[in-house]
DNA sequence: AAAAAGCCTATCTTTTTTATAGAGTTTATG
DNA sequence: CATAAACTCTATAAAAAAGATAGGCTTTTT
């Protein structure tokens, strides 16, 4: 499952991506529009910035946009951005290797085979949909 | 990320698997192969029980044993037993289903949309992929 | 009867997730 | 230039989940 935090990314990304016309958006205006407590959604936010994903401005008439367009964010992306490791093993993570323990050959482990294949399908469908997809079928619903 | 008691209940399959010409295994023996905490394994293997796939004998000569053969047991039910939902939102979770917060409309929303194929695409494997796979190429390496 | 082994339920500890707090910094503007 | 608006940053707290342990109970073998 993907974590609120993930989630919750998403959901302001949408409405950054459907309001990109009207200048920088307030943290306050996305937390009230997606029912996402405004001091969670900030540290969220500002993620997404230290990422590049988002610009920001302060001051009055400041807020957060979208530094890219959402063909360029792939989702993939923002998963591990706020939730770390896609794959169900470390040892078939490509972002955040780790070796089991205990393993002593992953090249004769089909655990590793088996899951490596998994993060394959999941990946093809990750890296390739983007902000962009799950805007189309979305028409300002959240 | 599958969790330890997912992980622990996969290898303690293989070595059901791999000794099942011996009658009954210890929870001990596996706990003591794996390097696995025995009470911790207790209530997996019991889990594991319950759901029909392995059984037990009690008293002197007792232990666990498969129920089923390796070919007969999807990896994506262990999955499911041990961690609940494999899908990644529970608006597109086949046994886990729930509706997301704040979702007016899951027939329109492009993240149900997208997480559905990832689910689809995940659950392809897992459902075919059995016991018996993830034997093959581990040659009693754990 | 005694020992071996799994059964069952409860509790505890640790880690992770989710959420909050509050002082700091930047910027617009009257 | 003072003030208010807004994001920045770091720390902490609360809640939930994961991981692990404890201990008495039941069944079976000898």
């Amino acid at each position: 499952m993907l974590s609120k935090k993930t989630q919750y990314a998403f959901h302001a990304l949408i409405h950054l991506a459907e309001n990109a016309d009207k200048g920088p958006i307030l943290i306050s205006e996305i937390a009230q529009e997606k029912n996402i407590s405004i001091k969670f959604l900030e540290n969220i936010l500002l993620e997404l910035k230290n990422a590049g994903i988002l610009g920001s401005k302060k001051g009055k008439g400041g807020g957060y946009y979208l530094l890219k367009t959402p063909k360029e964010v792939p989702l993939a992306k923002i998963i591990r951005l706020l939730d770390g490791a896609i794959a169900l093993l470390p040892c078939v993570s490509l972002n955040y290797y780790e070796k089991c323990e205990n393993c002593r050959d992953e090249a004769v482990c089909g655990l590793n085979d088996v899951m490596g294949k998994v993060r394959d399908a999941t990946l093809k469908i990750l890296e390739n949909k983007t902000l962009k997809d799950i805007l189309t079928r979305n028409v300002s619903i959240f």
